[in-house]
DNA sequence: GAGTCCATTTCGTAC
DNA sequence: GTACGAAGTGGACTC
């Protein structure tokens, strides 16, 4: 394992340590003093404040303050690395196009400098998507209810494709909307969509928007939103459109 | 500016230096061969590989591979760093609750350990985001069309705050969404919401489903979605509704 | 390339 | 703390 590590170097030795760094395809990590500048789909500008910046050979490029999750400016992958310096100072940009954007990272001072070449596993397993879920439904489809039988998923729509699609124990159509987690009223819309699309598709007119007078007539599609919760404004949504919430979990619980 | 930097250390090294590290409050930069477990809203297991891993001072952790914008794995601000040697091996653990989320990063090899205290310009200018497309909007509403007049921003609903609010030439009332960029069926939806909201407040009846017989009615509430463009799918659905699009950017072209 | 939707989304803000 | 929507969202997958 090969790596560099320059402590506190002048600027032209960060320089040609950071194109031996791009050459050599390294993972760069740098802490300095500096400020960032930004212009593409929006624009910004960042004072100068002590910060890491991240350089990776697959072109991503990300400042880093000392808070926060994300970074406070970054270039994705694709971009392409330079550094400069200018009027003696390292200046590091990151350019891409499509759309054309550019990143710049002007240095008063280099505090720390480390490049790694990095290999090995990038084979992440992840338990808990929607997909998980998915496989539960399909695997235990009286977890929706008795007699639910899943016949399609993603089956594509005029709406887009809807997560699972089915038949209750009565043969009507039924839209599964899947989520991960506790929803709000944007997941009702897009199974209404869905549901709405289906209804197009199979010729059937939209029901009467007072849905009070006839409630017992049994829908030509129905919607059932699958989550592990779901907020008050969203279970309003829900009632309006006669559509069930299943309260199910991606794994189960143990 | 107090940097400090170990090259190679030992795994026992390596912890006194990230505990001094955590005290001081630095920010850290962690070169080496290590496994990743996550435990929590999901689940997850990285196998043997060189990364990059980040600890702030604010309980923000990321483990970075070769590739990417987005860290492999991470913990939100807000977590607790601890480090320990088990086995002869340096471990770092980082922890939050609510929800209940564990990462915990195993070392089998250091290859560079980097600390630093960080300060400074934390404020960032951003241009070109839906608030200046409001601005934009508020100081010259022509751009919507002529006549329009703005009343309200962010005003309440029972779906949610719209927006804006105003009247058009007529007096008519208008419900605007505002979005800085392309958009999709979802805002069309989102629009949809409000004004449905705004008209049952209103007390004014639903449109008939069949809108070909009663499009030349003047309806009770407009809906208006101010884009920089519309994709097809959204366009049908403005359509549907009734709604207008008007192509604006968030800031103007030069 | 554009469209669509998921995400351990994160982040901010109002309630 | 919960809810709701914005984001330079990013990322995967389909058409």
């Amino acid at each position: 394992m090969t790596v560099t590590s320059v402590h506190d170097p002048s600027h032209r030795e960060a320089l040609w340590e950071l194109e031996d760094a791009f050459e050599r395809g390294d993972l760069v990590s740098l802490f300095g003093r500096c400020t960032v500048s930004y212009e593409g789909r929006a624009a910004s500008d960042l004072g100068a404040g002590d910060r890491l910046v991240v350089l990776k050979p697959d072109g991503a490029a990300l400042v880093h303050t000392d808070e926060g999750h994300q970074p406070v400016n970054w270039q994705p992958p694709g971009s392409k690395h330079r550094a400069a310096v200018r009027e003696g100072r390292l200046r590091v940009r990151s350019t891409r196009s499509n759309p054309d954007e550019i990143l710049t990272v002007r240095f008063s001072d280099i505090h720390q400098l480390s490049a790694m070449a990095v290999t090995g596993g990038r084979d992440l397993t992840l338990h808990g998507s929607e997909e998980d879920l998915r496989t539960r439904v399909l695997e235990r489809p009286e977890l929706i209810e008795p007699g639910f039988e899943p016949r399609e998923t993603e089956r594509p729509s005029s709406a887009g494709p809807m997560d699972v699609f089915g038949v209750d124990e009565d043969g009507v159509p039924v839209v599964v909307e899947l989520k991960r987690r506790r929803v709000g009223p944007d997941a009702v819309g897009q199974l209404a969509r869905y549901v709405r699309a289906l209804r197009e598709e199979m010729g059937i007119e939209e029901p009467a928007e007072d849905r009070e007078s006839d409630r017992d007539d049994a829908p030509a599609v129905r919607g059932i939103l699958v989550a592990p919760s779901v907020t008050d404004r969203a279970t309003e949504r829900l009632a309006d459109r006669g559509f069930d919430h299943v309260a199910l979990e991606p794994t189960p619980e143990e």
